[in-house]
DNA sequence: TAGATTGTTAATCGATTAACAATC
DNA sequence: TAGATTGTTAATCGATTAACAATC
């Protein structure tokens, strides 16, 4: 069932993804999580398709389908299992190991990211946060002291950084792309304002406030 | 060519949704009318769609439908008018009249939001910031005065605010949606990480961060 | 058992893309 | 004119969904 894929979704490029699961698919896995995870907690041993899907807005049979590419069995007439389903997602998310990522660009956005709590549910430590006005380096977020630009490939290579989140402005993107390749990064999440050229291999989810914006506008104008 | 649909999409719900043009190709709008600005400001008069589509990361032909549906037409063996083009989508998404909105949770993510300047060129202007912390209220963000989420239905309604902004807790995000919707709102932006039930006619965009973490964390995995 | 629910196949739906004539 | 590029039809691709037998 693996199947090699050639993915040419603009929000999610990567040369040759290879996975079991459709991209859409993959994107309801979180939410998936967050209320196994949720129904859990209230004490619910089993949750079916049907509940699941309500929650999350998306019909059963999706669901069922979703956890087929998965391998996840449920019990007929009982449901899935919550406890364990939301274990296995969560593995298969990889949100049970600690990823390391560096923040760059430390405006009004980079700094909420960075001081963003709810990151550490999901796996991801903000090891760095970087800079290029001289006014800022050596000023904290939180307990991070901000490093100048110049030293980001280093870092992202000695510390083998896997995640770069860029919240520069949409000029300076590409060159920090570049660093931050160089120095062996394997996922990109660029909130700039900009598509970013970079190598097979590398990952990169682009996060345009602006397009939902636009989206949000269009749909509310009438 | 007026198409009534129902989306059924997790991600941007809306009971009966009247439109032209496909959501996916609504999405790529902003990023054609950011590039064709960009070409503009760099002083080209016209652009191929082969041209856009590779800054925009699409290829030409989808360009070339996604234009059909909005029934711009450009010129063989010349392109697209840059400026015009621009303009016409610009209006199409309706970034050329501004829309209020008001925020509801002034935590980092927020307070960021709420400084962001660059809603501005999208015609979103932020008139209201909200928190239910009695110590928050009465603060400022930029040049907003921080209000207590009990005059939120109101002043929504007064001012006849179309957008609303939620940066709350999982747990609050519904009762301030109920509010917002009292209030006569029309389109919901939540940053908040859970589902929420409203109205026919009210229009919801989900904006997890968690979500394309997930995504990002998974594929940087292995 | 009866009722609930799963898992999967096949049908449907809709977006993307190839092909190509039309046009500047 | 020749070359570039558009606009559109039809083919393809892939995700969603209906249908239903299997199973607890």
């Amino acid at each position: 069932m693996l199947v090699k894929r050639f993915t040419n979704n603009w929000e999610s490029r990567r040369s040759a993804l290879t996975t079991h699961v459709p991209v859409p698919t993959l994107r309801r896995l979180p939410l998936y999580y967050r209320e196994l995870k949720r129904a859990a907690s209230q004490g619910l041993t089993h949750v079916s398709s049907k509940t699941l899907g309500e929650r999350v807005g998306v019909p059963a049979v999706q669901v069922r389908k979703d956890m087929s590419y998965l391998d996840q069995k449920g019990r007929p007439g009982v449901g899935y299992e919550a406890q364990s389903l939301a274990a296995h997602l969560r593995d298969f998310l990889g949100l049970a190991s600690e990823k390391q990522a560096v923040l760059v660009g430390v405006g009004n956005l980079g700094r909420a990211l960075a001081l963003y709590p709810g990151f550490h549910a999901y796996g991801l430590r903000i090891v760095g946060a970087f800079d290029n006005d001289l006014d800022k380096v050596g000023q904290r977020v939180g307990t991070l002291e901000i490093l100048p630009v110049e030293a980001l490939g280093d870092i992202v290579a000695r510390l083998q950084v896997r995640v770069g989140i860029i919240t520069t402005p949409a000029d300076a993107a590409q060159d920090i792309a570049d660093a931050l390749v160089a120095g062996g990064i394997k996922g990109i999440w660029n909130f700039a304002p900009c598509r970013l050229a970079v190598p097979d291999g590398v990952f990169v989810k682009d996060e345009d406030l602006a397009v939902a914006l636009a989206v949000l506008s269009h749909v509310v104008e009438q």
